[in-house]
DNA sequence: GCAGATCGTTGGCGTCGCCAACGGTTCTGT
DNA sequence: ACAGAACCGTTGGCGACGCCAACGATCTGC
């Protein structure tokens, strides 16, 4: 059952994150905004498949942290422009690398082509499901 | 990503269980009943790896709908020994198809083969991260 | 008999996902 | 030009899930 592995992996990544003093709302937030440059907070929205309301509480907590900048959009007096600084940027970084360990931890039992059949196979589903390529 | 489709997972299931009118704790609840027999409401934590405190809530919620019962153990004052009724084990069934259509909808893109192969991937991450084995 | 473990229960906390409503802004059709 | 639709950020709320602390009652081992 998928289900099953998902709570094994949930508590996984979970474990890095808190280790790391995030929420898996931040990393997504910090992820969207590394790769695709600064945006609106309704743009991050449907970037990372998370809700406005939420969008709203990570970026005022990723503020607080001083990894992002909020700024208003001139061009459009509705917006809200979002900007990862560099603190924000080290913060991906070491969010990755807590991820990268938390993964090798998680698939340990598997061999490098079984990694890869597996990987293959969930992004099949992933992308059937009309996912969207986050990492 | 696993906790990609962990989410989906988790969307369908969700999707599935509430339009039986259910959650998730209900349905593990039940199916070890059904499979270990009856058992304390600790012993129920134990099988499903929930907390206890949910247990109490799960059972109170299901002993409502009349899918389960409550009896004091006379063999130990402190235990409660749940036991699943006729309605219960019908209700479990209704969940059980109800999944079944949900992981067809989940898979629906990947062959028999495919299939099997994945569920093999995952029972070994499963069973090497110390899972129980739950359906 | 007494200390420690176990059981059910209550209450609380945090994460995640979602929805409704608002006031302000921009876009659209006419 | 102007009304209505659509969009944006924000606030507040709800439910599911996972976990922890504490309590009183009970059972167990020594």
């Amino acid at each position: 059952m998928i289900s099953q592995t998902a709570v094994h992996s949930r508590r996984f990544v979970a474990e890095g994150f808190t280790a790391a003093g995030a929420r898996g709302y931040h990393y997504r937030v910090l992820a969207a905004l590394e790769e695709f440059g600064p945006a609106s907070q309704a743009e991050l929205g449907r970037r990372c498949r998370m809700d406005r309301s939420d969008i709203v509480a990570a970026v005022t907590e990723l503020e607080q942290k001083g990894f992002v900048e909020r700024s208003a959009d001139p061009a459009d007096r509705r917006r809200n422009t979002v900007t990862i600084t560099r603190a924000g940027t080290q913060q991906l970084q070491r969010l990755d690398r807590a991820l990268d360990s938390v993964q090798d931890e998680l698939l340990a039992p598997l061999s490098a082509t079984e990694r890869q059949t597996l990987v293959a196979l969930l992004g099949k589903l992933i992308e059937h499901h009309g996912g969207a390529p986050t990492s």
